[in-house]
Order: C-alpha cells, then sequence, then structure tokens
DNA sequence: CGGTTTTCATACTCGGATGGTAGGAATTCG
DNA sequence: CGAATTCCTACCATCCGAGTATGAAAACCG
C-alpha cells in the first residue's frame, strides 16, 4: 500500500495548477515550488498530458494547464493516469482473483479495501485540496487523534517472557 | 496500491492453517492446497515465525500452526509483519509528509486514506476468513454492487458527473 | 529570417524490490 | 541410525522506481 513518487508529484504539480489558474505555467517553476527533479517532472507531466489531465503550449509563454476544471479531476483520476488501478492483488484486480478452500472469502476482504480507498479518493478533488477546504466526509476521518498515530503490529507475547498484562 | 504476492501468500497460508486447527501443517501441504511454489512458501513462513504469527517444529509430524488464537490476528497484522507498514508515501508513513503551498493539506487526504485502510484491515481476522463469516461492516462494504465493479478514469471528454457527497 | 524559450521524445543509468530457485545444515521422530 | 521436515544462506532474473542526458520540435520575438 504505497504512494509512490509518481504519483505523488502528479498529485501536487496538479494541485498547483488548480491554484494557479487558466494561465500557463512553466516545468520548472512547478520543479521548484514543490521541490521535485525538473527532469522527472517533465515525464510525470507528459503522461499527464497523454492521459488528458493537462494541455501544454511550448515556447516562451508556455507551460502547462489544467485540462478540465480542478472541481472535476479526483485524486483517484490522478493515480488512475499516471499508475493505473486503484488496487491490484498480484497485477491482477481484485474481482478476478480466485482463492482455494478457506481462503474462498479473502475476495471480499480486497474488493472492501478498495471500495474505501474509492470512498476517500474518489470523493476529493484537486480544488478541494487546493482551496484548503476539504469535504467534510474527509474532516471526519482525520479528525480523530488516531488517526494521526502511528500504528505497529501488537508484540507477540511469547517472546515477552517475563511481563504480560 | 498493490498487494504484493507475498503479502497475498503470506495471509492465505495463514487462513488455511486457522482452518487447520492446532495441529501442524506442513509447508508442503499448504503450498498445494493455496498454489504457491513450495520453496518461495517456506520462506513467507520464515517472516512470519520471526514475527510471531505461526510457532513451528522440525522433523516427521513437524510443520508450523498459528502462534494466537486466529480470532486475535488480523489481516492488518499479516502486512505489517511481512511487509512493514499499511501506507506511505514515497517511502515516508503519512504523517511525516510535508507539502508546500495549496498542496499543504494533501497530507489530509493521505491520512484519511490510511483511516479507511485501516478500517477494514484491522477489524477482519484470520478465523472471521476462514470462517466465511465476515463481519457486518464488510458485508455492506462488498454487498453495494458497484464494489465489484471496475471502475476506468473518464475519458478526456466530459459526460458524467461524479456522484459527490 | 535567426535566436530564444519552452515542450517533447528517446535513451540511458543505477539501485532495490519482487518473485523465485538451489543446496545443504539442523532438528525431530520412529 | 535414517527419514522427514524445518531452517539457513546464497544466488538469480526481471522488472520497477527514480532520476539524468541529449537533442529535436514547436512557438514566439525581433
Amino acid at each position: 500500500m504505497h504512494i509512490t513518487a509518481k504519483v505523488d508529484y502528479a498529485v501536487r504539480t496538479l494541485i498547483e495548477l488548480a491554484a494557479a489558474g487558466p494561465s500557463p505555467s512553466k516545468a520548472e517553476f512547478l520543479a521548484q515550488s514543490q521541490t521535485i527533479p525538473h527532469k522527472f517532472l517533465e515525464a510525470v507531466l507528459a503522461d499527464l498530458r497523454r492521459g488528458g489531465l493537462v494541455n501544454s503550449r511550448r515556447g516562451p509563454d508556455g507551460g502547462y494547464w489544467l485540462a478540465r476544471p480542478a472541481e472535476d479531476i479526483t485524486i483517484a483520476d490522478v493515480i488512475r493516469t499516471v499508475e493505473g488501478p486503484l488496487a491490484s492483488v498480484r497485477g491482477e484486480r481484485p474481482e478476478d482473483v480466485d482463492y482455494a478452500g478457506p481462503a474462498a472469502k479473502l475476495q471480499d476482504v480486497w474488493i472492501a479495501v478498495r471500495v474505501n480507498l474509492r470512498a476517500v479518493l474518489e470523493n476529493v478533488s484537486l480544488a478541494d485540496v487546493a482551496n484548503g477546504q476539504l469535504p467534510g466526509f474527509l474532516i471526519t476521518l482525520t479528525s480523530d487523534p488516531g488517526a494521526w498515530e502511528r500504528r505497529t503490529r501488537p508484540a507477540t507475547s511469547v517472546d515477552e517472557g517475563a511481563a504480560r498484562g
């Protein structure tokens, strides 16, 4: 469950474009604003252009701008454009896996994971983030202080010889 | 957002052990039951043992069995044992990332993603899956037929507005 | 037209992860 | 003892992630 640099860069760049409005922004400016290696960002922007999320123009006064309104581009759109499906199991889509015996119902778990991923990523737009006004359900999810705590797996009772409550 | 073969194998193997009860199961049997390469499964089982999720014994009548009750081991436990943190952004934990300018609130999105991942993975146990009796919230999440449909990113032309809220 | 600025395309590197395989040592049992 | 099984170390092939280098193509300026 890893957000790659490419996805991270793509989302941040598009947020920057959402904030910039309709006039074109140069790759060099975007790279410096978000601290992204310039040439690497160019490759990401190429994917975004081929995916139809941004338009571009060359030459002086050239640059990149959003191809659609920032309200209509979700984080899920960005991930699918630069990386493919939101969730996959060993390269397959969750609905395509097939498990034997007692593991049969494991498929439902992966489906539920995808449902919950979608519930967040398909319901936050670039405009939401750029304006700093996240949707209500997002506020609710992140307002629990536990949401910000790191959680490590429980220490096994076996290797802690002495103390166990 | 990719479930690796290692995680998939680990979970399925532990479910098989949950179904097998307290008597030891041999790696060869587990490999064949779940169609996993035998030697690769051995490496996975080694991680699970070092992580304290299974115990083992050698020799004839040897094998592997769960170190804790199947009701007390969640899918999240398994993922953290064999792969590390549930969610990460460019190798960092979501609470540690720091974004400039209009992207600042993007951190909250990643936090929300982790919250929703935890909501599923920390609340399904090996016993739930092995018994085929998933918790109610899981049933609810997967009973929507849309949960099983693949979703592709919208075509470049604007057609359907996403149902928000 | 020439020169400058920018995007665009291609190819390359480099390390680490992923998904395995092989061979043999250690342990347990009959 | 000998057979069965886990356990350990090493190895391998391939791909992916992240980034670099070089230069061609387009757009604008005068």
